[in-house]
DNA sequence: GTGTAGGTGGTTTTT
DNA sequence: CCACCTACAC
């Protein structure tokens, strides 16, 4: 390793050779899209540590995402030519969860604490509707999850909220109050609560402060446009008086806004963190001018930027390319259509990404890919460890290593059907509200008193047994062992794999996935501070639920949400669906600061294409089945005129309204005439075998269509003279 | 208590 | 358009 430093520097532009080698003190790296942000964090660890203004022990690397985490891990790993020994490099969740397991006691928690998701937590508060008597109606339980993460965010337990007049708002706080209970009881945090308990837990722990403060000498923050109030909290408390923290992050790339992110605190921290440097890195390195023009123009139609004008040496490229489909599918066709064209001119698939807003989006796209055969990946929809079936099987790890966990006991007494129903659980939750015990402790109660009948008494007792000797073989088995145990004697695998359909048999699949994935985790996880591996399994389950990908091959198009794409970069890029009412999205239309957020993520769209971007929305679409009206994204509006290149459709064509005259031919179509051919049409050709139609252009006699067939690839045929029937 | 047929209601983004 | 949920029949 020692070639690599000073010509690591050398690499570097002036304003990131200054960000890296600025040797102490606070400093703030406002950094454009494109402009080696992550680079500089990188480095600066590398150089303070060669230059032995630090050892690795003392370095708090924070980053937003497992895959920034990940990514970081790597290439200091690289950088220093070994493993980071004793470096924290994770998420804020993933490092307050670490805190948290080192220090249970002085964080008020049962060793046994285990972390629940979103859904879990959904859970939890619709239970609790329902003991508390909650009109559904009035409340939707989703909404109050949203409330209790806020105040959560912002740093507010509930017994810490003025008692409201407003009878909604009063019912929100009772609710959080409850649910705070429920938490306690059952030993569960959610992700709010392992920012917020960690960071009380420096905070009433001095010794354990002043500990902390002493080894993270220097603090590192990546995205730091992303944190929120408590994170900041975090922040300001660990790093205590005169330290060395260095934050990296982009005001014009905050997304996050409706997570609680606070660009302010940029600002904040300009103000705050005493003796703070402020360094610029504009120059970007990844888009050709005419998208940096682009993404610029649309930026500055914000209000309240830090004001930083990216530019780059590169080349001016392609000018940006905007179609109208004329509905979705006809947009997805497009799409596919300027792919084959970029892999014709001997591009790869894995070059590109298609970016959408929604990933109700994904699903138009993919159908049209499949039938394109092109392969794709997608980032997106369900992750692993969120399917119901794995969440089953985690559930009865999760009884075993905590039984008080009422939530897990709930989602798994009944699954799979042991006959043990509502009426059933309605008495065991009525003994245990009676003798203020867990639901575990009513059910063997519910067996001593025989409030249960006779069959019903049977299974329950194979569910209590059933748990006990899993808790017995805790201490003994692998976790992949004990994992192969609870899917089998459960039932659950058996379960699934009587059933008939597909379905099932992937849920089967994914069980015995599940296997797989344990083993592999027992395999690169070594059991660090001192945590058992099921605990360690069951948290990292919640924490990175895996990966989110799923789809083909390897040199695959990925889909992904504008907001995952964010680190990303791609030679092509296509940003679907730019149509007011989805892009920017409609629950924006009114809060101009929300529409800034939007036009942000427009803006981290633009910057993640290298050589060329396209632009495309539908003038019609179907939502919930009905087919809307579109109208052009305002976004659009905003690139200025000479840097785009407005492609149009041949004809107006649907894949639903036929387009061209049927075999007799005379039809001209403009009368609707109904037996014609339509895109995305499947049809049989007497040599050439099946295809879909993909496009066409002409009328009259001399129409002719685009065909992708299946076998023989794609052709041109007249239709006035190829035999082509619909299949 | 379990299974299925219909109706219903709901789409932002994620640690 | 789909996944989820309620209402019924077993």
């Amino acid at each position: 390793m020692e070639t690599s430093l000073t010509d690591y520097l050398e690499i570097l532009n002036p304003a990131q050779r200054e960000a890296v080698t600025v040797p102490e003190g606070n400093l703030l790296v406002l950094a454009g899209a494109g402009s080696g942000k992550t680079r500089v964090i990188v480095h600066r660890i590398a150089w303070l540590i060669s230059h032995q203004l630090m050892v690795a022990y003392s370095v708090l690397a924070v980053t937003f995402t497992n895959k920034a985490a990940c990514e970081m891990k790597s290439r200091l790993s690289e950088l220093l030519g070994r493993e980071a020994d004793g470096m924290w490099v994770g998420t804020f969740h993933g490092l307050s969860h670490r805190l948290l397991r080192l220090h249970w006691q002085e964080a008020q928690l049962p060793e046994s604490f285990q972390v629940i998701d979103g859904d879990d937590q959904l859970q939890v508060i619709r239970r609790l509707f329902k003991t508390l008597g909650v009109n559904e109606d009035r409340f939707d339980a989703k909404k109050v999850q949203g409330y209790i993460n806020r105040k959560k965010d912002e740093g507010i337990r509930a017994n810490q909220l003025l008692s409201a007049e407003n009878p909604y708002e009063k019912v929100q706080q009772e609710v959080y109050l409850q649910y705070e209970k429920i938490c306690t009881e059952s030993g569960l945090a959610d992700f709010a609560e392992l920012l917020l308990r960690s960071y009380e837990l420096l905070k009433n722990n001095p010794e354990l402060l002043t500990h902390y403060q002493a080894r993270f000498s220097h603090v590192l923050v990546d995205e730091f446009q992303d944190t929120n109030a408590i994170q900041y909290q975090w922040l300001l408390l660990l790093a205590g008086q005169a330290k060395s923290v260095t934050v990296v992050g982009d005001d014009d790339q905050s997304i996050y806004g409706w997570r609680g992110a606070k660009i302010e605190n940029i600002r904040r921290f300009e103000r705050e963190f005493k003796g703070t440097r402020l360094i610029r890195l504009e120059q970007n390195y990844r888009s050709t001018s005419t998208i940096l023009a682009a993404a610029n123009a649309l930026i500055s139609h914000n209000g309240s930027r830090f004001g930083k004008t990216l530019w780059t040496e590169g080349e001016q490229g392609d000018p940006i390319t905007i179609y109208a489909g004329f509905n979705e599918e006809d947009e997805a066709l497009y799409v596919v259509r300027a792919i084959r064209e970029w892999l014709n001119q001997s591009g790869t698939a894995d070059e590109i990404g298609i970016l959408y807003r929604s990933n109700a989006q994904s699903r138009v796209l993919e159908e049209a890919l499949v039938r394109a055969g092109i392969s794709y990946s997608i980032y997106g929809g369900l992750r692993f460890f969120e399917r119901a079936e794995i969440k089953d099987a985690l559930a009865y790890l999760r009884l075993v290593v905590n039984v008080a966990d009422n939530t897990s006991f709930e989602r798994v007494i009944n699954v799979p059907p042991r006959g043990i129903g509502d009426r059933s659980l309605e008495k065991i939750t009525e003994l245990a509200a009676e003798h203020h015990c867990s639901y575990w402790e009513a059910a063997k109660k519910a067996i001593e008193l025989r409030v249960v009948s006779g069959k019903i008494e049977t299974s329950l007792r194979g569910f209590v047994s059933l748990i006990e000797n899993l808790c017995v073989a805790v201490p003994s088995d692998s976790l992949t062992q004990l994992i192969d145990v609870v899917i089998r004697n459960s039932g659950l695998l058996r379960y699934f794999r009587e059933q008939e359909g597909e379905k099932a048999q992937n849920r089967a699949e994914n069980l015995e996935e599940l296997i797989n994935a344990a083993n592999d985790f027992e395999a690169e996880y070594p059991v660090e501070d001192n945590l058992s591996p099921l605990t360690a399994f069951l948290s990292y389950t919640s924490l990175e639920a895996g990966e989110r990908k799923n789809g083909t091959g390897d040199a695959a198009v990925q889909l992904m949400t504008l907001h995952s794409a964010k680190g990303l970069e791609f030679p092509l890029v296509f940003i679907c669906g730019l149509e007011d009412g989805l892009f920017p999205h409609h629950f924006s239309r009114e809060n101009p600061s929300a529409l800034e957020e939007e036009r942000r993520l427009c803006y981290v769209g633009v910057t993640r294409a290298r050589k060329k971007l396209y632009l495309t929305y539908a003038e019609k679409r179907r939502v919930f089945g009905r087919d809307e009206d579109r109208h052009p994204s305002r976004f659009l509006r905003e690139f200025p005129e000479h840097l785009i290149q407005e492609v149009h459709r041949k004809v107006s064509v649907s894949v639903r309204t036929p387009f061209v005259g049927s075999a007799g031919m005379s039809g001209s179509g403009a009368d609707g005439s109904n037996e014609g051919y339509r895109l995305g049409q499947r049809v049989v050709h007497p040599k050439f075998g099946e295809g879909t139609v993909v496009d066409h252009e002409g009328s009259g006699e001399r129409t002719r269509v685009h065909v992708q067939f299946d076998v023989y690839g794609s052709k041109w045929l007249a239709l006035a003279y190829a035999r082509l029937e619909p299949a």
